[in-house]
DNA sequence: TATTGTTATACTCTATAACTATA
DNA sequence: TATAGTTATAGAGTATAACAATA
């Protein structure tokens, strides 16, 4: 295989992941704006949903945003009945954001619609294939960690 | 293959591709940074290096967003001298945005960079694995172009 | 002194609506 | 009457800096 070739296939990859980069992005943020959520506020739910109630802080530090973006998101979100600032139980200075039974709720729905859109995306590819892609894949994301560390 | 792997299976790759958004978002975004460009004014910059100079509803139609967006990205890139507002010829109430000697050798810059990192990307990965990731991110790409139709 | 979260301020992207100049 | 672009206004996300309360 020439060369030339070798690079014109990896510019194929290369803008095919661009264009899922878009789609991708626009999907979700569709999907998350039928809950009232924008990206953000999503993020902040999802991280809210792994960790437990956190600390604006603690949460700043995950999203990796400063500390007034997180005032502001919680905000929202409280506004929005996702979530409820508490006082935190020992350290007078700080409080807990904790999701409300509609944050939980919301959030089962945004899971179950991962599982959906997974099954969506790859339905009709043989199993062989998506292994494959997943190998691939692999091979990209762990580039790319490099590149972005 | 039980069903149940299958369903594991499409979850990860799910995974694998909301990671490289985020993390291939993050890698774009700062190339861009470091020539003084936001997401929004390079994907404009970048629409006019592929048609040459535009009135701005073709732009903002291109770009699907609205008239007064476009007025302010390209408020914005002509501060940072990329673009200037040029008479149209024939139609007094248009305006042709044109790409500056800057903003045509930054779009130079920023098409090396794609080749670049495309390279970058895929290093090491055999050709044959480069096509079955190609043929499997096709196979996401006409689901996702469906569901976002 | 250091840390948690807020207020003050500012910039970017985005939108809708009203308006001007031209077609 | 319709279209190109601007001004006016607003909301979201983000940042830095100054400040209050607490550790």
């Amino acid at each position: 295989m020439l060369d030339t070739q070798r690079v014109t296939d990896r510019r194929r990859v290369f803008d095919q992941l661009l264009e899922v980069t878009v789609l991708l992005g626009r999907d979700m943020t569709g999907a998350l704006a039928r809950d009232g959520l924008t990206d953000s506020r999503a993020h902040l739910l999802w991280v809210l949903d792994a960790t437990g109630p956190s600390t604006q802080r603690a949460l700043a530090d995950a999203l990796e945003v400063t500390a007034r973006t997180v005032t502001a998101l919680v905000d929202g979100l409280e506004a929005s009945g996702h979530v409820t600032r508490e006082p935190h139980p020992t350290d007078r200075r700080a409080l807990l954001v904790t999701p409300t039974a509609v944050g939980r709720s919301t959030m089962d729905r945004l899971k179950a619609g991962h599982v959906q859109a997974a099954d969506d995306l790859l339905a009709g590819l043989p199993a062989a294939d998506v292994a494959a892609l997943a190998r691939g894949l692999d091979h990209v994301l762990a580039r790319l960690r490099d590149l972005t560390s």
